[in-house]
DNA sequence: AAAAAATTTAACCTGATGGTTAAATATTAT
DNA sequence: ATAATATTTAACCATCAGGTTAAATTTTTT
């Protein structure tokens, strides 16, 4: 059930979502998120009983807002190309609201990967069927013969890593320039489907 | 100046590898790493000042390590097409022996930025000869015309992010089968090769 | 052999931190 | 109006953790 907004809970909630992508959830301190809610401490074990319970509630939020948006996409009737397409801009998009995901999941991912085991067996999260699809468009001739967990991951990876690493890409790469920052992000999704069609697509010389 | 192999030095440089690996710098105890080297705590300080002194000495190691193996490759006279094989070769040579760095690293990356920054800054390393190497082979029309950070960032993160998100591809992908995802690991640096040189070389029916 | 230096140890210190509690206050139900 | 429930608060607790210290021991130097 949701917190209303402007309830204590749901003051509690914003604040430690802030602390906790900020900080991480062993770098996070209560007092901190306790004061960013502007509530006494004691109130955030009365809401979420414990640290632990209070980021975990944090932690499935965001996943729980991301995964959907993604295999959604996946569930169309759509040609292989277009799966892939529409899946890169779906991603893209979440990615670009919402630039702190990757860092703070992949941070929470290997700090105790349990958690996010438990959100994926919760959600039902199953790619065997996509691969099965990759695998009849390969097979049909559609598309190169290559293991669809290669192309899988080769298409997820050039989209959640550059985010997942922003700080150090801004620093050597953009030289701390937001804006420059900002457009090498907005140009992604065109230059991942570009990219991907052109590795996998056959005989693909209308589009060069 | 390196330690001698025995030493208690060197025992706390492994014990606090293996402890700060795990559990990250936030998360590793002072006591387990004392522990871990079978020595005495105060000893740690003894001999490195701080946990964050200990620290900086493991990851800058790692980064060491890495980093020229890298390098190496990019300056060498080959053509565009080779370096880049060469390059996702070595680069997949390292992450194989030591599948950790990525994960540790990219949780210690945003965990404290500044430290990777440092170590960039220190180890001289700037991407714009290889961009501008990359940018003159696309003028040339080797490749195809696309801006160098993009293909750059692709490669990278083809190779890196697979093993960065070890726990939950072994979880989602592989059912925790070990075999089967070092078998997919050990076949990352065909996969990529063959799939940039697809994606980038112009009329590439030859090797179809 | 003796002195100096390096290494090691057990015990301790201090601040930080998640969590608890009794009482007060506010809100809701009767 | 009163009772019951929910919320809030200041103060506190107990443990943890990085770091320190004086003294003992070992090793090295003279």
């Amino acid at each position: 059930m949701v917190a209303k907004k402007d309830s204590t809970e749901y003051k509690i909630l914003e604040a430690a979502k802030n602390v906790f992508v900020a900080k991480g959830m062993e770098g996070a301190r209560m007092q901190e998120i306790a004061d960013e809610a502007g509530i006494n401490k004691a109130l955030l074990h009365y809401y979420f009983r414990s640290k632990e319970r209070l980021f975990e509630a944090i932690f499935s939020e965001i996943i729980k807002y991301a995964f959907p948006k993604l295999t959604k996409v996946l569930h169309s009737d759509s040609d292989i190309t277009s799966k892939i397409e529409q899946f890169v801009d779906a991603y893209l998009n979440i990615l670009i609201k919402h630039p702190f995901i990757p860092g703070f999941v992949m941070k929470e991912l290997n700090r105790d990967p349990s958690g996010l085991f438990k959100l994926v067996t919760k959600f039902g999260i199953d790619p065997q069927p996509v691969f099965k699809n990759i695998k009849e468009a390969m097979d049909k001739g559609e598309i190169v013969q290559m293991d669809p967990r290669h192309l899988a991951i080769n298409i997820i990876s050039m989209c959640v890593f550059p985010f997942a690493v922003r700080p150090i890409l801004s620093f050597v790469v953009f030289k701390d320039d937001k804006q420059a920052l900002e457009n090498f992000y907005a140009e992604r999704a065109e230059v991942i489907k570009k990219f991907v069609i052109n590795a996998i697509v056959v005989n693909n010389e209308e589009n060069e």
